[in-house]
DNA sequence: GACTGGCACTCTAAATGCCCGAGTGCTAGA
DNA sequence: TCTAGCACTCGGGCATTTAGAGTGCCAGTC
């Protein structure tokens, strides 16, 4: 009796341990192959990795990892390379990305801290990102939805134009030019803009266009124009959203992996220039968890079906405002990519709350 | 005597038609080869251009052509293709450029007149450009450096921050923040305001230096940090280059043309995310006229030397404040190009004035 | 039952040799 | 000065060969 329950102990050891060695397997494969970007065989693995068995054991789990979807092989006499069913499991094995080392660190502070304005920022945030992943990086300019209109300013320019300024709680300064027809009146001006900032003054972007709707008819017939032309403008300006806007770096890193991709980078960088795609990249992370990595064929986008994209939200003040991250190969650095990614986004995130 | 004057003149002119036709050549040349990437051969030019005479003939002729160092053969049994000297040759017969369609006119002024501000401006018309010329665009933002301060704000955000607004005429802002240890005092800061604003609006930015410099001494000791802080940034943002900013677009075009260029884009997609490179690419022009092109090795740049670049500057009323233009290989289609970039420049200019 | 060593098999990439045709240069003649 | 003809050269395409890497499977061992 003993015996057999001893007998099925070692049964599930085994069987667990069989489990855990195509695990490594598998990890092997996809490190090896991530590295040489050449398809990886069975004594390269036992030669590289200490796995303490024979290559033609590593034959059979190879064959059962194929079996199972995890890898493939490009022809018959060529090694594996990983599906992006492999990459996936691979990346989820990765339960905590390694940290960055200190001058790594020191390096990104010292780089995003020189920045003089959120535009210079996002830019030097990107070619960061390019720099250290060495991957093409995605930047997305912070959403203004949460933000709050500080104080509003309408500066006549000449006699039928005048600029709207919206001072944003960031210290970010909105600016529209308004074009009238009638000479702009002064006092009207001085008026309109006393009542603008009642209303708008500290106030949600969100809430800006039900306080204004009304303004225009508590106004005199013959100043309307003007007053709706005004209106018009600070609606569009709150509802324009500024985190449409993406910036794009580090492109010459696509024509570098074109080398062992024998793939054209065409659609690659035709898509990258389509700022909706993007757009759409960045944001269907939607509320998932900070990090974020999709492979290959699960993000959907023409053209990118053979690229991986890692992304991370950042936060101003604790609540996430947009993303950033790098898309490359498939065969990419996967543990290189996601601590850079999730670094600069915490650096990025600290430097937007405390700026 | 007659006889010996005529005899003359029909040598002289005999002489000219064959440089004429020489010159045909080269053009016919050119103009296939940019059309075909293909190195082209005698039979191949005497088939398509109605030369009138045969390609023993016209071999003849490339030879001499090679002699001078306009053309070359990549191999012994191939054609001809032009040599940075012989497009030079071509490009400057090209005496006026083509002018565009009524179509195309129409699709820039439609497309240009959406704009909404001078983000918007840079960013459609190197699209426009881009998508023109199927090349790779480029567009420098216009130089403040003849522009006038208008007026200037200095508007508290908290305790230790305010914003100094700069507004130009161009109807620009330019915003700065500023930081100081003491708590910021708001009859200081009218009073700041005021003098600052008689000091310099109205005045171009190069005037605004000295004329701030002593502003500090005018202020109580305790005051002076702030002011002294204030007038530091206000010197930065008038010194600093705006134009010193470029807008890259079309970089998916590069990798089109790698079709027939076995040379690889990457030093050229890094060359031109240098934006320092670019400035100098753009920058070189100078004094020159308003369409400037330059050919393969002309151009001194590391990476860009088979590459060509048509620039042509662009005004603000009449005054010329910026660069754009299209990169592309040396056998790109010149006519094409030099049209839409001069084509492009008058527009912009046009909507830079009136706007 | 899991692992190992050996062996035959497969397939690719690189090297080799060959031929064809496009294009040239040269020369003799109109 | 132009033309026609001819011999010559060279690169690209094609088939063939070869070397090597890697696999799958089988029989044997622990």
């Amino acid at each position: 009796m003993l015996r057999q329950i001893a007998s099925k102990l070692v049964e599930y050891v085994e069987a667990h341990m069989l489990e855990e060695r195509r695990l490594a397997v598998l990890q092997a494969i996809v490190s090896d192959y991530v590295a040489t970007h050449e398809a990886v065989g069975s004594k390269a693995l036992v030669d590289r990795h200490q796995l303490g068995v024979s290559p033609a054991t590593i034959r059979n789990d190879m064959a059962a990892l194929e079996e199972e979807g995890y890898i493939t092989a490009p022809h018959t006499s060529a090694g594996r390379i990983p599906t992006d069913l492999g990459y996936r499991m691979f990346v989820d094995q990765i339960s905590q990305v390694k940290p960055l080392s200190a001058a790594e660190r020191k390096g990104i502070d010292r780089f995003l801290s020189d920045a003089v304005d959120l535009d210079d920022i996002m830019t030097r945030t990107v070619r960061l990102l390019a720099q250290l992943t060495k991957q093409v990086a995605v930047v997305q300019y912070p959403s203004l939805s949460r933000s709050q209109v500080r104080r509003i300013e309408l500066i006549p320019l000449n006699e039928h134009r005048l600029m709207i300024m919206l001072i944003v709680d960031s210290g970010r300064v909105e600016q529209r030019i308004v074009e009238c027809s009638v000479p702009i009146d002064e006092v009207l001006l001085a008026d309109l803009r006393a009542r603008l900032s009642v209303a708008i003054s500290d106030q949600p972007f969100s809430s800006v266009p039900q306080r204004i709707e009304d303004l225009e008819q508590s106004f005199n017939t013959e100043n309307r124009p003007l007053v709706r032309a005004v209106i018009v403008e600070i609606l569009e300006t709150v509802t324009a959203k500024l985190d449409e806007r993406v910036v794009l770096g580090g492109a010459s890193n696509l024509a570098r992996y074109n080398e062992d991709f024998p793939m054209t980078i065409q659609p690659v960088l035709e898509a990258l220039e389509e700022q909706v795609v993007l757009l759409r990249l960045l944001g269907e992370v939607g509320t998932e968890t900070k990090l974020s990595v999709r492979i290959g064929h699960e993000n959907q986008v023409e053209g990118l079906t053979s690229t991986s994209i890692v992304t991370s939200q950042y936060a101003k003040e604790s609540t996430p405002v947009a993303s950033l991250g790098v898309i490359g190969p498939t065969n990419m650095d996967y543990v290189n990519s996601m601590s850079t990614v999730q670094a600069v986004a915490q650096y990025v995130s600290r430097f937007l709350s405390d700026e």
